[in-house]
RNA sequence: GCGCCUGUAGCUCAGGGGAUAGAGCGCGCGCCUCCGGAGCGCGAGGUCGCAGGUUCGAUUCCUGCCAGGCGCACCA
């Protein structure tokens, strides 16, 4: 079992108590190391005051080895005040498990596919699917570090209307002429023309240039028209109807908002939604236990027709999950102003790398909850690229590994020589948390608590150091343990979101 | 009209049934004989959209309302 010293505290309080608990942080240091208000939770079922409870709980910790003291504060609060013992063992914990800490070897390993960004290959990326692909990769690196196996896959329309146009655009341009008016235009559609050859492959390497750019590999790629071929052997096991001359699935009737159209009427082509039935069947087929669709908010309508498709098809739907994130809205210079692409503006995924860089695009990106608009001002972002925390963050992983750099081959150790200092412990209490924070990202799908905490535990280790020596100090073995496992958690965190952990800076 | 998401500090946002609601930026004041000052400390700044409800306790859960975003295609 992986390291997780607080989880183990809390099993040992709560086997004292003889009740579930969870431990927490409190804000005020004159409040403890943890805190827990089960006394609180326990009152009413118990039919005890709570502080009468919070008291027995308070005598019993006290047993633990772990535990200095305990009181019952407030309401009912118990409070523990750990030994430096604890600490120690916190960190040998730690280190110990290196680079797997904060991983986990879940009980039951699943095989996950997270699909994501799938942009039509009409055009160059845009910023929105930069989102798409910065939360669906955080994402999958959660379930890798949980233990399960993750494929990641790009799906992409090759056929159909929109095809079409853009490659009578590209050959209209090849013959000198002008795209059709509902053609695609642009710099790039004239590029394309200047090659050789069906221009959607040649799209595509250029968009999988731009995404091996933003630090995203995918597994594998998945084309509409393949999938369609299957259209006729899997269309008859849906719950159809016909209506106004098309087929349509009555997915209304297994847990989806509306009835959709499967074959149009007149020429009987399959739709959009058609070759997601043959997709779906695909993936599932594939053997992946968990399918994961990552889809824009606009995309919000259809979130749950994927599961209705496995109703109909007597799949488990809850192997299907649709993630959605809401928009990314670009202004610019603080005006409320949409940006356009003729005013030059930033929009495209590589324009904003190129503005302020893979690290903070990434970071960004991922910085706001998945339901949160991201409100991005392009002049500010730009201009602030020098400000934003992930150079905080990537600091003290460069300082840290300053440190590590002049310590040579000194001693490395979890023992002190001395009574752990106020910043030391809580550092390692920083530190031990990580555990908690990559489960609880995982859980609620939603990596932005992974910067946030990178924050924190830059924060502690900034106060840590500017307040005491590492090398040459007493405490130098300790230290540099302690500083050995910051770094591997700023790591750690760092590459949750895709960004790298200089040794420089 | 219906559905989904959002409303927290000047700005951009975390958080989330409990003890004095947090961060970054911006603003004000301090700190470099010292392992990286891309740093550290202190301060100003909030009726957590509004109104009810549940609860010992609500910014957090529920309902309604108001405001904003996004959907409601035989486009993808």
């Amino acid at each position: 079992m992986p390291a997780d010293p607080v989880t183990s505290l809390a099993s040992a309080v709560a086997a004292s108590a003889g009740a579930e608990l969870e431990l927490e942080r409190p804000g005020e240091a004159e409040h403890g190391d943890y805190a827990t208000n089960v006394a609180l939770r326990l009152a009413g079922a118990r039919r005890k005051p709570p502080r009468e409870i919070a008291a027995e709980i308070a005598e019993s910790a006290t047993a633990l080895d772990a535990v200095e003291r305990t009181e019952v504060a407030g309401p009912g609060f118990v409070n523990l005040f750990l030994r430096d013992e604890w600490f120690v063992a916190a960190l040998a914990e730690m280190l110990a498990d290196g680079e797997a800490f904060g991983g986990g070897v879940p009980g039951k390993p699943e095989r996950v596919q997270v699909e994501m960004v799938s942009a039509n290959p009409t055009g160059p990326l845009h910023v929105a699917h930069g989102r798409n692909g910065a939360h669906g990769d955080a994402v999958a690196r959660l379930f890798e570090l949980a233990g399960h196996e993750v494929e990641r896959e790009y799906y992409y329309n090759d056929s159909g209307g929109q095809m079409d146009r853009f490659r009578a655009s590209v050959e209209a341009v090849r013959r000198g002429e002008e795209p059709p008016e509902d053609g695609y235009r642009g710099a790039y559609i004239n590029d394309l023309a200047a090659l050789k050859g069906d221009p959607v492959p040649l799209m595509l390497t250029e968009i999988e240039a731009s995404l091996d750019r933003f630090r995203i590999r995918f597994d594998s790629f998945r084309r509409q028209s393949e999938l369609e071929l299957r259209l006729p052997e899997l269309l008859p096991r849906l719950d159809t109807f016909e209506q106004d001359g098309a087929l349509w699935a009555r997915s209304s009737a297994h847990g989806d908002d509306e009835d959709r159209v499967l074959l149009r009427s007149g020429d009987r082509t399959p739709t959009y939604r058609a070759a997601d039935v043959a997709y779906l069947v695909d993936k599932l087929d594939r053997g992946f236990d968990r399918a994961i669709y990552v889809l824009g908010a606009d995309h919000h309508g259809t979130r749950n027709w994927y599961a209705a498709v496995a109703r109909m098809l007597g799949y488990d739907p809850e192997r299907v999950e649709v993630l959605l994130y809401q928009m990314v809205n670009l202004t610019k210079g603080g005006e409320q102003t949409r940006l356009s692409r003729r005013r030059g503006d930033i929009v495209l995924l590589d324009e904003f790398m190129d503005e302020i860089g893979v690290d903070a695009a990434r970071w960004f990106l991922v910085n706001r909850g998945p339901d949160q608009t991201i409100e991005l001002d392009v002049e500010l972002a730009a201009e602030r690229t020098q400000k934003n925390p992930v150079y905080y963050v990537q600091y003290a992983h460069a300082r840290i590994a300053g440190i590590l750099r002049n310590a040579g081959a000194a001693a490395v150790s979890s023992e002190p020589n001395a009574p752990l200092v106020a910043e030391e412990r809580e550092l390692v209490k920083r530190l031990a948390e990580l555990p908690e924070v990559v489960r609880d990202a995982l859980e609620k799908r939603g990596p932005q608590g992974i910067p946030t905490y990178a924050i924190r535990v830059a924060d502690d280790f900034h106060r840590f150091y500017h307040e005491h020596r590492v090398l040459e100090s007493e405490q130098e073995a300790f230290r540099l343990g302690l500083c050995r496992a910051t770094r591997s958690v700023i790591a750690r965190c760092l590459d949750l979101v895709g960004v790298e952990a200089p040794e420089r800076m």
